[in-house]
DNA sequence: CAGCCGTCTTGACGGTTGTCCAAATTTCTT
DNA sequence: AAGAAATTTGGACAACCGTCAAGACGGCTG
């Protein structure tokens, strides 16, 4: 059958696509997109430059596909600490580890997530992809404000789109501190939040 | 007296360098830190290519002078404003005015800024100038806020840090989104804004 | 007026980039 | 197993980049 045959191979493609990503993000985090080049990217990986060229049709189709799949991974970070916790001092103290965690042993994917959006403001290919991401974050944060505030017996007092803009904001202005080693960046952060979260939900 | 021809000619060259600056800000904020070469700086303005040069000692000199400039004026934009208001809704609607107009006017060198900002997580050689512009900006809000409050005898319930991520947080969503002609964006920042200030200060 | 110094122009240099392609290799189909 | 298709390779290409330097220009000083 040949629609069986093409879906097949349309998942191996996928499959190399990811792999290709994967291997791609480490050195999309350590320089950015504007400083990586496909050369320097198949030099820091198994691959060479031109198997990049035919699975991407381009360097802004190549980093989409790679900030995507980290990203999907990540809105699920905190789902297993929704579902888990039983009062609100577990659902804090579960996102704030959490957080604190990926701050520091994920810097450079973050980065590189702060680094396309940016560039999206300039680069109309990047819009769709980033405001579907922007979107699918709000949402995780939403989740989890949502069930802090029920545990509570109360409601969110804001709107999604504020709480994702102050989170957001929050976890932007540590990640740079954090990068330049202030050493309290992270604390501070924490801090932030746990003073924060109580006052809306 | 030496000194003083000394003098004469460093504010002479100052002078210049900011000129260039302003000159180099048009073209900066169209394309974005990575995608603009010094070469094409010079030739969408009257200058030469060596002059830059001559003026900044690195390309990262030059967007660091820019945006600096930029910057300097942008945080007092609102002083008259926070000056004059007499009452909580003077300050507010003169604030929303000119919070929409610059979203609206100045899109491009705000962007330019963001992108500075990313870029300074991975370029060491930003961060001192980016984090000095980011606490400016992050007083520049508390001005208001503060006087705000003070307008309705009351205390901001938050922490200028907190305060300026929220913000901060919605403008770079809204400019995204003008950017990529959301009509809404900027009738949704001034609602959002509207309902949060009375509630935080 | 002659010479000097700060300013500016112009072109060249080495290196890097994204892109493309023809050939080699592997995998799949029949 | 043999031929076709898909995949991979690695080099060639033109365009572009930041940097630099040798010299031209022009005003000021002595």
């Amino acid at each position: 059958m040949a629609a069986a045959a093409e879906t097949l191979r349309d998942e191996k493609f996928n499959a190399r696509r990811i792999e290709l990503a994967e291997a791609a993000l480490e050195t999309l985090g350590e320089l950015g997109f504007a400083r990586t080049s496909l050369r320097e990217i198949a030099q820091n990986s198994a691959f060479t430059h031109g198997v990049f060229h035919y699975y991407f049709s381009d360097k802004l189709d190549l980093i989409c596909c790679c900030v995507r799949h980290y990203k999907a991974k990540c809105v699920t970070r905190y789902d297993e600490v929704v579902a888990s916790a039983q009062d609100r001092e577990q659902l804090m103290e579960g996102f704030l580890a959490k957080l604190a965690a990926t701050l520091k042993t994920e810097a450079h994917m973050h980065r590189l997530w702060y680094d396309l959006r940016s560039q999206a403001m300039f680069e109309a290919a990047f819009r769709k992809d980033v405001l579907e991401i922007d979107k699918s974050l709000e949402a995780m944060i939403w989740r989890i404000a949502s069930r802090y505030a029920e545990l509570g017996n109360k409601r969110p007092a804001s709107s999604p789109a504020a709480l994702y803009a102050l989170f957001d904001g929050l976890f932007q202005s540590a990640l740079l501190r954090h990068l330049a080693d202030d050493e309290k960046a992270i604390p501070d952060l924490l801090d932030e939040v746990r003073r924060l979260l109580p006052t809306i939900c």
